[in-house]
DNA sequence: ATGCTTGCCGAAATCGATTTCGACACCGAG
DNA sequence: CTCGGTGTCGAAATCGATTTCGGCAAGCAT
């Protein structure tokens, strides 16, 4: 039903090759000939079958976006990643796949590797380290250029583009020590293997170079299985014998869960206590009080990806793609002096 | 360099058509060498290649995801309804492919079309109806099984999958009368044709219903060019002689815009004014007060826009799907009695 | 021995494009 | 007049699968 290339031949007399060579552009064809091949593929209304092109080229103009993490969870990111993603891949003529649902199962991905259904993959939220290893050596093998999102990865051979949340950790942490805190609670995730790490870095950083002891207790390993984790952070924490006045907090949600949670007890914040939240989301510009928070810049990061991989399709002799993109700090009204008692 | 069937045929001694037939299970094939294929397939780690398959199936199991809109305005809502999207299509063993930056242009539209590079099409926020007719017609034209979200399409031909936008206002606007209000302002988007035109078929069906009467001096027609646009409604309708006691703005970040305005100029919400936005946002249920609203039970209609567009795939001699899913009622603290003075 | 199923497999066509390479006509130069 | 170049075009191969249809051998009944 559609019109092929074979219809033009027909219609025109003249042989698919020739038609072919003026539509592309390509090969030597008169003037006038591509004139009319031109003009006959308007009328008729010809568009190349996808499908044949791909097979003859070897190449499909489409990347896959791997989400390696349960969709819900990180729909929020997905959000501000999209429009920089699917933004510069259409400008570059490519368009995006989403794959989701195949969290860590490497047989899925190397099928999508030997399928040659896309030209490249970017992996979004990879499992651990080690996973995370496994599955882009398995690309390798496999030749099929593909770049991490949004994760460090402590290997030279990868591609990656992250946020830095070792200095987002950092720039909070300071930003209370300025503000007179010396007992500054801190929320690890360590099932987010990388961006735990590296916030912790950030948080032991601070506290080194301002010349305050790192207590152990002020640490505390939540786990996001537990859907009530936040509240279990908060109350270990301020069941201390000496609470800390300032909490960072792993994400903004978390945060402003803590939010009410704090109002319910009568604890004031910021008066009594100082929280932050991680990621600047939507939500914390609008609780009471504000959160202080630090924001990824995912909408770049999102442009970023994309343009390295695409270098790494163009040329896969090319050195990996290795990014860290500046966080920023957002100081709003949820932290606040310490008053010294 | 992958391995192709052809690979498989000169190693098992086996022509291609045996192959194929024993790995998709088709036609006859001794079990012994069926087995024997299986075995070397895995081995050899054969995988059939995407744009072969596509080409002699003519089928892609590719589902597009046109979206016809600013793609930054419409990320939160996307963000809610591409895990609904996608899971439901994988579970189909469909996937998905996004199209950004196409909004109304029938060209690229049309191409999609006919290069078959996917076998349905989910047009999603397309522009104003007459427009959005014409982009249905011409995929019909093209055979291409299609879907409308999530948008109401007041023509029997067209299938779609929307929230029930005028159930929402009128429980909206009902809500604010059983506390109380009688002078009640409503936001309008005119740009967002049938939406708004629902919304204000929902407003005035429950005016009628309390048997109040309708004062147009109470609905504002906004302009989302105008970036202020929230205040310039709030402070019209505050302005007048005889002000409004609620509003009913088009959306929750206009509400919460409006939230901190009204706090500015010490007007109390809900004491001095009830407000409500639209949409149940994450934001809207953080703010001080909470936000009333309304929710569009946005994974539903993803899961079920899929389902419906993979129904048409399969069988295009079906009925159009139409689709108007429930929305919910939030109250929360945005609103409140009206004291008569 | 002949004829007929039945079971299993392969040759070849097909999907719709791109690309290589050779054919042909026409040209001017020797 | 012949010879090589040039400019256009087409025949055929190719990409990698699926599907149709016919062939062949084995088994069974007559």
């Amino acid at each position: 039903m559609p019109v092929t290339i074979e219809d033009l031949s027909k219609t025109l007399d003249l042989s698919r090759s020739t038609i072919s060579k003026a539509l592309n552009d390509r090969g030597d064809v008169s003037p006038r000939t591509r004139e009319r091949v031109l003009q006959a593929a308007h009328e008729l209304g010809y568009q190349p079958s996808a499908a044949a092109r791909n097979l003859r080229r070897q190449r499909t103009d489409k990347i896959g976006l791997v989400v390696n993490y349960p969709i819900h969870q990180v729909s929020d990111f997905l959000a501000e990643l999209i429009p920089g993603l699917a933004t510069i891949a259409e400008e570059a003529a490519y368009n995006l796949i989403l794959y989701t649902s195949m969290a860590g199962n490497e047989t899925r991905i190397t099928n999508l590797c030997r399928s040659r259904e896309v030209d490249g993959i970017i992996v979004a939220w990879p499992p651990r380290l080690s996973e995370t290893a496994a599955l882009c050596r398995l690309m390798s093998d496999e030749r099929m250029p593909h770049i991490v999102l949004p994760r460090r990865v402590p290997h030279d051979d990868v591609s990656y583009v992250a946020a830095d949340h070792k200095e987002g950790a950092r720039l909070l942490t300071a930003h209370l020590i300025k503000l007179g805190h010396r007992r500054i609670g801190f929320e690890r995730l360590p099932e987010v293997f990388e961006t735990d790490y590296d916030r912790h870095a950030g948080y032991t950083t601070a506290l080194r170079q301002a010349g305050i002891n790192y207590d152990p207790a002020l640490v505390i390993a939540a786990d996001s299985s537990d859907d009530d984790y936040e509240a279990r952070t908060f109350n270990t924490l301020m069941a201390l014998p000496q609470p800390p006045t300032a909490i960072l907090f792993f994400t903004d949600p978390a945060a402003i869960k803590v939010l009410s949670l704090a109002k319910a007890r009568g604890i004031s914040i910021p008066d009594d206590l100082s929280i932050t939240g991680f990621d600047g989301i939507l939500s914390s510009g609008v609780t009471e009080p504000a959160l202080t928070t630090v924001r990824q810049p995912l909408p770049q990061m999102g442009k970023l990806a994309v343009e390295s991989l695409l270098r790494l399709i163009a040329d896969e002799t090319i050195e990996p793609q290795q990014h860290t993109l500046p966080v920023e700090l957002i100081v709003r009204r949820s932290t606040g002096l310490h008053i010294r008692t």
